[in-house]
DNA sequence: TTGAAAGCGCTAACAC
DNA sequence: GTGTTAGCGCTTTCAA
């Protein structure tokens, strides 16, 4: 029940009770409602219908007016985890723009892309007019079969082989600044804990990290580039591995694909009885306030994810309207490095 | 578009096209698709009717159905925030519960509760069955005002006056676990970092704290309980009013109400020159993965925040069909302690 | 400038 | 057992 001025009512007034007030045919009011410009209607009878949409407290019902449209006015947000550092912004910059944008935002958190029932209760039923995916491998023939069926699909902070829509930030440029920062202080040896294998973000990472350090005639130790799976597991299994490398082939310095992994691998290195920082320097991929905590802070390069966020936002909503999906990378703001205590020059007397 | 069996097609099925193919009317293949039992309906038939929807892919518009049966499926979850440690946690619980049931979540960043437009959009315009609401003070007329008004509202980790239906955890114990947990370290004077002024979830923190305080002949220096507001901002201001305490007067515990404002407290602690934890030992309400990575470890009570956010899904829906809303505490699990490095016996030279 | 009528896709009550 | 009918609330021709 609802309350209007002080009276109880069973149900929620429709066009046809705004249209009653007003002694107007539902059909004007909804042309008064919706401000269509095209029809013009007296102003005398504009005044009456749109005061009594508001004594009525009115409101479309949007299932009606759905239904009548062929769309839903919400989209999707699929994510295969929400406890991600950077997952928060990213989501917010979703959904602060969806909000401008007059859509909802179903956030569902799904395993895996090869959730076809998923997709089948999101889109067949038509519960939001278009997908946006923050999960994939490169190769993901589900992703890109519902792509090509034509739903409209963006993934996010991804790109996947057959999905022509996409947003993701300067992944390579990140890294480079990582290494750069390393070797601003000395770093003549580094190494690489890459993200989840299979994964373009990964990739792409890793390959920023190896250009960078070609250019900059770093020595990038043979199996100094481990897979930390954007995890603190993961980070965890990958600082083991760079431990076992002899004394005399182990980086002096980390880049990290993102911070959970840097954090776990530090803290392995420490209870290896490693002195960080002097003796591991680690930088992350992706910032986050809490790094501001941890000791040593984490030295990190800031990623534009709240705006990549937005900026997805706004490339589903064009695809739904016909657009023609194409890749598209954020560069504003532009990757930003900033350092805290994981990062030193190397001890000399462990890097000879 | 979208693809079935090799063919394009213009607009997704309608049961009229499965009705057609299965040789049946509409109605009855609503009733076969939905398995309604009261009505018998001959295995061959029934049979003809499952094969077309196999072949067309056939799945219900959500908003047909919804405008027909008066709901949607979906309910919302509004939260100040998303980047609190802890709502992964219950947007977690309420994800998985809701999805179980069948239900969508749509999730809403709101600053406040007075987002009188946002509660529009999302009831009025019935687009959700109803709110799952995760903030709001302990005197939040508007959020009373919407749940009198009969919108099936429940809030989660909070209770708010005039809002029957909430979902807490067990805040109190988890404050008295605590206080033991320092109380058996031998602390003898503690102090409190609060939660946000007016909410009862800082409320219940502190009043546990009080009670915990009082059973144990603990004492708590005047002064000694100061505002966090859940927040590292929060935090960093308590810190300063303790360490305004005459050293004398000083806790050399403390419990704070949530982990944010515990690590920023800490770090405060430690760029003034305190040596932690043995000057100061720190425990926070609300356990979470990352507080192993900080130096130290932070000590901290695990509330069942999954939980919580599951049960809050399935009292809403209860609520949505007519259930009379009530209050409710979840026990299980039931709160428990993780000892990290942040909490030591008190140094004595210090707290004589 | 406004009204009438049809229909989006579904389901429930009723008829046969 | 299955079909007929009506209508959820809205918008959009088309007609007046």
């Amino acid at each position: 029940m609802v309350q209007i001025g002080g009276r109880m009512r069973e149900s929620p007034p429709t066009i046809i009770d705004v249209a009653r007030l007003a002694k107007v045919h539902p059909s004007t009011a909804s042309r008064v409602l919706r401000g269509v410009s095209s029809q013009s209607v007296s102003a005398e009878t504009r005044d009456r219908i749109f005061d009594a949409a508001k004594i009525l407290e009115y409101r479309a019902n949007s299932f009606a007016r759905g239904l009548r449209l062929q769309r839903t006015n919400a989209i999707a947000l699929l994510s295969p985890y929400l406890e991600s550092l950077g997952f928060n912004e990213i989501a917010r910059g979703v959904m602060d723009r969806a909000a401008e944008l007059g859509y909802m935002v179903v956030t569902v958190v799904a395993k895996s892309s090869a959730n076809q029932e998923l997709y089948s209760k999101l889109m067949l039923e038509k519960r939001v007019d278009g997908l946006l995916v923050a999960f994939g491998m490169i190769n993901d023939p589900i992703l890109a079969k519902f792509s090509n069926d034509g739903f409209p699909l963006v993934t996010l902070n991804r790109r996947v082989n057959g999905v022509k829509g996409s947003v993701v930030v300067e992944d390579e440029f990140a890294a480079r600044i990582a290494v750069e920062h390393l070797v601003s202080l000395g770093h003549k040896r580094i190494g690489h804990i890459s993200g989840q294998p299979g994964t373009d973000t990964s990739a792409r990472r890793e390959s920023g990290f190896r250009a960078a350090c070609a250019d900059l005639g770093v020595i990038v130790p043979k199996r100094g580039v481990v897979p930390g799976n954007f995890s603190l597991e993961g980070g965890r299994v990958a600082a083991k591995q760079i431990l076992a490398l002899p004394k005399n082939l182990r980086p002096t310095g980390i880049v990290a694909a993102d911070p959970l992994s840097a954090l776990a691998a530090s803290k392995y290195f420490k209870e290896a009885g490693m002195v960080l920082p002097s003796e591991m320097s680690v930088v992350a991929l992706n910032d986050d306030m809490i790094l501001n905590y941890v000791e040593p802070g984490l030295t990190a390069v800031r990623l534009g994810y709240y705006e990549m966020g937005r900026v997805a936002v706004q490339t589903l909503i064009g695809v739904v309207a016909g657009e023609t999906p194409k890749p598209y990378v954020v560069r504003e703001p532009a990757p930003t490095l900033t350092v805290r205590g994981s990062t030193v020059f190397p001890r000399t007397d462990v890097s000879i």
